[in-house]
DNA sequence: ATCTAACAAGTGG
DNA sequence: CCACTTGTTAGAT
């Protein structure tokens, strides 16, 4: 298994997103972290033409960007022979996978739907360690009550993220 | 192998 | 607004 590993990088206004690709499957994807709102107005310096760098840039741009290839299922399985999170990670990035495009969940949905009505907060906890940030879209997911809630690289991400880039 | 602290939530007082 | 609940994880013992 294994064959080539490929890493891709999206230059923004805010940094470098970096994906890493196994056998052209996506396997990994960092955000370089941001403490607050930045100054800077965000846009796309550079990116790639393939499949991922695209996805990225369209969902920065809040675009319809239809989930391609993911099969995150397949591509989070095994990268050192290992799995990549636990059973209970992969069922709740999972759901979250499942979630319709343009709309948001509440930890609290997710629970239910992986038949865990009271983890909601494993749940939250499982969104911050879901190793495909953007790809899964953790940053769909909400509290009940409103709130933001939260996200790895900061919250400014999960802002662009929701509302996209029409600046 | 067991225990403890921490967490991106939720519900109730 | 504050405090108690709740399931899972990571790190220490």
């Amino acid at each position: 298994m294994s064959g080539k590993l490929q890493r891709l990088k999206v230059e923004t206004t805010w940094g470098d997103i970096k994906v890493e690709l196994i056998d052209g499957k996506v396997a990994r994807c960092s955000l370089p972290f941001l403490a607050g709102q930045p100054e800077t107005p965000f846009s796309v310096k550079a990116s790639g033409t393939d499949a991922a760098s695209k996805f990225v840039v369209a969902a920065l741009s809040g675009k319809p960007a239809k989930g391609p290839t993911l099969l995150f299922s397949e591509a989070l399985a095994k990268e050192n022979g290992k799995l990549e999170g636990t059973t209970f990670q992969q069922q709740v990035w999972q759901a979250i996978a499942e979630i319709p495009p343009g709309k948001t969940k509440t930890y609290g949905e997710l629970a239910q739907a992986i038949g865990r009505p009271r983890a909601y907060r494993a749940v939250a906890n499982a969104c911050g360690k879901n190793p495909l940030p953007v790809f899964i879209p953790c940053h769909r997911v909400l509290a009940a009550n409103g709130n933001i809630g939260g996200f790895t690289a900061g919250l400014a991400w999960k802002r662009l993220l929701l509302t996209g880039n029409r600046a």
